[in-house]
DNA sequence: AGCACGCCGACT
DNA sequence: GTCGGCGTGCTC
């Protein structure tokens, strides 16, 4: 067969590719091409070449272009976008086209702009300078490349313009030096750093790791201080001693440059970062580094999991159990089950690091999927936090702080230590409310109170942003005794500057935290003992360890204990045993303290008493009976518009369409359609529903099935809706 | 998603 | 009489 017609996946929202002639120039499967399409052009991915199209072919379009003379993908990993294209139902083109640098989605060649390099032509060489008088510019160019050589770049930050050098190169006095192409990084490989010994432990470990090169997952379960980090760097030796490449993945908060470094110091090998921050070039120059062979190791977030590389031979996990490892909007991918499905499709290991894995991780472990490997010895000064629960029914709260907690801290503090204080809620109270009818505050455009933030001395929706000033009345009666409901990060700090005027005070959260670098000022400043008193939101637990805190306090354990969604007991002991590792050190012991009304809750008491294994054992049997995840795999369906009706009966076809799907006893069962958590939003009215299959397999084959039927349904362009597989976060 | 076409209200 | 609102339909 000659092909004369190509299959292209476009960046748009259909569930299908389109078919271009092909013209002199052959595209290949997995390059790019553009494409005209409608009135404008586009740039797509080319998914099969053939001789026929279901299309007339009178109508079909000629390629417009054809971008790559190979495909941007390695075919492993080709694969691994296709499954994932498929599992998330999300289409190809739009998830290709999201999964590429920024630059190849705008059509810009898939190799590295060679910067060019200037020197000074024998005509150059003898132009006479001082002849230059009317062209200072012109002059200045010849002097500066009269001692050798100069990148453009370098040219146009002495303040020569593109127009300038470009004269000169039309006068004949200078030309390009062809760059030399980067090297492959192997050459230089050896271990530089030297290598702290490792405990038995990690030495089995990392026996274990190494000895296969082929597919495995290994769960490395680590307690805080026992050193995950240098088992990832003893897997890592023989990975580029044999001069193949490592892939590893952090959470959006760890990539900090202490971890950077970590790896940069102990090979003397090219290291890429990719993160979000970074910009169309620096990003298309990472991922061409790891394509090209040029950088051995790629460290960064979620993303950095697309990278193509030239000979993969690990992929790492750190803190598996993060949340942000999944995408939540758009292509709802989770990276760490992706990043076992690559490491499959590559025949590589797989690390999954954690102190505290995910139930659904755990529960692969225990069933055999993953190898299960512990690391319970703290190495160096680390020293395991001491913790203790506090029944504070029927006391008194002050800005919600029991008094044996506010005397505790005071202990801490006369001691020259810091206290940390753990509180998931922004602004100074969650609601604002009438002393005398009961009225409380209420967003006209979300089924939500009104958080009151007092030192903007204003009331804002936490769900759609709008902020309005306090009222002075009652908007039901008039009267004008208002008074605040519940505890908020910034009445915690209010009350603690009274209750604690001798110790300065610093609240960390998304307020204060918005501008660039504040947090680091913050964390800087907190190392420096500038405050004692630390209160902050989840953001404070995470990739920070801070020796002089010796008491954190989780000011209110019971909403997640007593949370609709499934997940939230495991967040909050995740959030336990990981605070309980940042505070503290040898000398000086860290004390964690939980504040409830229920100390006698089951998970509590296992988690307290016998550790996060105990607690996760316990979760998985309560999931196992209710049959949640990982005992079963869910979708969810969200929906919302303007009128409540039309997104209810829309779910509602959805789960009649779903119903009626054939394969019998598949055991799969659909729950709802229900209003939302936040059943109104910004005006918009939501629904959802949730569809349970007992593997992925089933899940997979039956929303395939139904889907081109919920799409063709008309409400479906009434409504705005989503599909989310496998959701991490139910709201 | 874009971008057209298309049919009803307030403006030069 | 036109400009423009966003409903509907199509893109090889």
């Amino acid at each position: 067969m000659i092909p004369t017609i190509a299959q292209v996946a476009l960046p748009v929202p259909l569930h299908k590719t389109f078919d271009y002639l092909i013209g002199s120039d052959m595209p290949v499967v997995g390059g790019r091409v553009r494409v005209p399409f409608g009135k404008q052009f586009k740039i797509g991915i080319v998914t099969a070449l053939t001789d026929q199209s279901d299309f007339p072919l009178t109508q079909l379009k000629p390629i417009n272009a054809v971008l790559d003379d190979a495909p941007l993908w390695p075919s492993s990993l080709y694969k691994v976008l296709n499954w994932a294209s498929r599992y998330y139902q999300y289409p190809l083109g739009d998830a290709l086209a999201t999964v590429m640098p920024g630059s190849l989605r705008k059509g810009k060649p898939a190799h590295r702009e060679r910067e060019r390099v200037w020197q000074l032509t024998d005509a150059g060489k003898d132009q006479p300078i001082t002849t230059l008088t009317r062209a200072p510019k012109q002059a200045r160019i010849l002097t500066m490349l009269r001692s050798g050589a100069m990148a453009h770049s370098d040219l146009l930050e002495s303040d020569l313009s593109a127009t300038v050098i470009k004269g000169a190169e039309e006068k004949g006095w200078i030309e390009i030096v062809q760059n030399m192409r980067p090297k492959p990084w192997t050459t230089d490989y050896r271990i530089v750093e030297d290598k702290p010994t490792l405990n038995h432990e990690q030495a089995m470990t990392v026996a274990t790791i190494n000895a296969s090169q082929e597919f495995g997952c290994y769960l490395i379960e680590g307690v805080t201080g026992s050193g995950k980090t240098e088992v990832y760097l003893n897997a890592l030796e023989p990975v580029l001693a044999r001069g193949q490449q490592a892939l590893i993945l952090v959470p959006e908060i760890g990539l900090t440059p202490q971890t950077i470094n970590r790896f940069k110091r102990r090979f003397n090998v090219p290291v890429e970062v990719m993160h979000s921050a970074l910009n169309d070039t620096e990003r298309l120059n990472a991922w061409l580094a790891a394509r090209d062979n040029e950088a051995a190791i790629i460290i960064g977030t979620r993303s950095a999991l697309f990278s193509p590389f030239k000979s993969l031979g690990i992929i790492i996990v750190d803190e598996e159990h993060d949340a942000s490892y999944k995408q939540q909007d758009s292509f709802r991918y989770h990276a760490r089950d992706l990043a076992v499905m690559r490491a499959h499709e590559e025949n590589v290991p797989v690390l999954l690091g954690s102190a505290t894995p995910c139930l659904e991780s755990l529960h692969n472990a225990k069933t055999g999927k993953y190898h299960h490997l512990t690391l319970s010895k703290r190495a160096g000064n680390a020293i395991k936090a001491k913790h203790g629960v506090l029944d504070i029914r029927g006391l008194y709260l002050e800005a919600g702080l029991s008094a044996p907690l506010i005397a505790e801290m005071r202990k801490h503090l006369s001691e020259g230590n810091q206290v940390m204080l753990f509180l998931n809620r922004r602004g100074y109270a969650p609601a604002l409310m009438c002393h005398e009818c009961g009225w409380l505050a209420e967003c006209k455009r979300c089924d939500a109170f009104y958080t009151l933030h007092q030192q903007s001395s204003e009331l804002r929706c936490h769900h759609c942003g709008t902020q309005r000033p306090i009222p002075h009345q009652c908007g039901s009666c008039g009267s004008t005794q208002l008074i605040s409901v519940g505890v908020g990060t910034e009445q915690l700090e209010a009350q603690l500057e009274s209750l604690f005027p001798e110790f300065k005070t610093i609240r960390i959260d998304r307020d204060n935290t918005r501008r660039k670098g504040s947090l680091e000022a913050y964390l800087d400043a907190i190392h420096n003992k500038d405050y004692q008193i630390l209160i902050g939101t989840q953001m404070l637990a995470k990739g920070h360890h801070f020796p002089d805190v010796t008491l954190v306090a989780l000011v209110d354990v019971d909403s997640a204990l007593f949370s609709n969604d499934f997940r939230a007991p495991e967040r909050l002991a995740q959030l336990f045993v990981q605070v309980a590792g940042r505070a503290g050190r040898a000398s000086k012991p860290g004390f964690v303290l939980l504040q409830t009304h229920h100390p006698e809750h089951a998970l509590l008491q296992s988690l307290i008493h016998k550790g996060y294994d105990s607690f996760a054992t316990e979760a998985l049997t309560e999931r196992q009976q209710a049959n949640l995840p990982p005992y079963s795999f869910f979708a969810l369906f969200r929906a919302e518009a303007n009128q409540s009706e039309h997104v209810e009966q829309f779910l509602q076809q959805i789960r009649t369409i779903l119903d009626a799907s054939p394969i019998p006893n598949d055991e799969c069962a659909a729950m709802g359609p229900a209003p939302a958590p936040l059943p109104r939003r910004a005006g918009r009215y939501r629904w959802q529903l949730i569809f349970q299959a007992p593997n992925r397999r089933i899940l997979q084959q039956r929303l395939s099935a139904a889907l081109p039927a919920i799409r063709q349904l008309p409400l479906s362009k009434k409504v705005r809706w989503s599909l989310d597989i496998e959701p991490q976060d139910m709201s």
